[in-house]
DNA sequence: GGTAAACCTGTACCCAGGTACCGGTTGCAA
DNA sequence: TTGCAACCGGTACCTGGGTACAGGTTTACC
């Protein structure tokens, strides 16, 4: 019978720090594995697919936070659906189209103000002919605009 | 003649913590204002402009440090320009352009992961047939193929 | 059985970008 | 002139996501 992964294996097949492991274990997102005799932990192989899934969650918008939450979902449901995902996914669905736009008004302002010769902030802020909204950026997504 | 905006003034027209005048102005962002007799801060209407051009600036991606130097580029050119702004304009576009492609990514993930009626993360990692890549995620820029 | 690498726990530290608290002045209005 | 809100400086703390270090054990291999 396999013994199990030792920590640094893991690690280094996920590609992530040694730490991070044990950081992820007290946030509670990686389950606390087996140990030796000696207490040093033995993983299963799916501990690498846990911290792939980990990663990938974080990339697509999700805080460790909420990571957790959804691996508990996860695993509380088995085997009948709580589907926690389906709607979690959907409203970041929604924030990161929220946060498309929101980056796509700042390139079109960004590019306009590379367009119009913009060289300094301030003055920028002060003319009128600046396309950069300043004033709006701040607050909501609003469609760049230039004023002149 | 205006005395000039009190810190608390300026903070609510910028819509700011108080601290944050006095942490931008530590950081170098803020330049140091007037004071009363007592030692009271006493802004410039100018001041607002700058907080409103910080925000606006962090909202295009810009971090503090960037900012301050962007700032500090704007006041040591006048009146014969450095120039400083479009380099940084152009890169900084670049980035977001990069950012907006990484997020497309993601919410094509995403929108594929609610498409296929995926319900738990781990479950989908090991199965062939979720669209969330989950290796590729964590690395770069790639489109997402569903791959069922 | 010796030795070196890997691992253990616990704690402290890092980064950005703020925010909060403290005890002591100032400003302003009644 | 008194009273209270606003402000002062300094310092400590917060969140999120880790990373590092110290000092002590365990494992693995020769």
């Amino acid at each position: 019978m396999s013994a199990g992964l030792r920590s640094g294996q893991v690690a280094e097949a996920a590609g992530v720090n040694l730490q991070t492991l044990r950081y992820y274990e007290r946030r509670g997102l990686l389950a606390e594995p087996e140990r030796s005799n000696g207490g040093h932990r033995l993983y299963g192989e799916e501990a690498v697919t846990t911290l792939r899934v980990i990663k990938a969650a974080q990339r697509l918008g999700f805080t460790l936070e909420e990571v957790a939450e959804l691996l508990e979902a996860g695993r509380q449901r088995h085997g009948r659906p709580v589907g926690g995902l389906q709607e979690r996914a959907q409203a970041k669905l929604a924030e990161v189209d929220a946060k498309i736009a929101d980056l796509t008004t700042i390139r079109n302002a960004l590019a306009a103000a590379v367009g119009a010769g913009c060289d300094d902030l301030t003055v920028c802020a002060g003319s009128s002919c600046c396309p950069i909204p300043f004033t709006g950026l701040a607050e909501e997504n609003r469609h760049a605009g230039p004023c002149c």
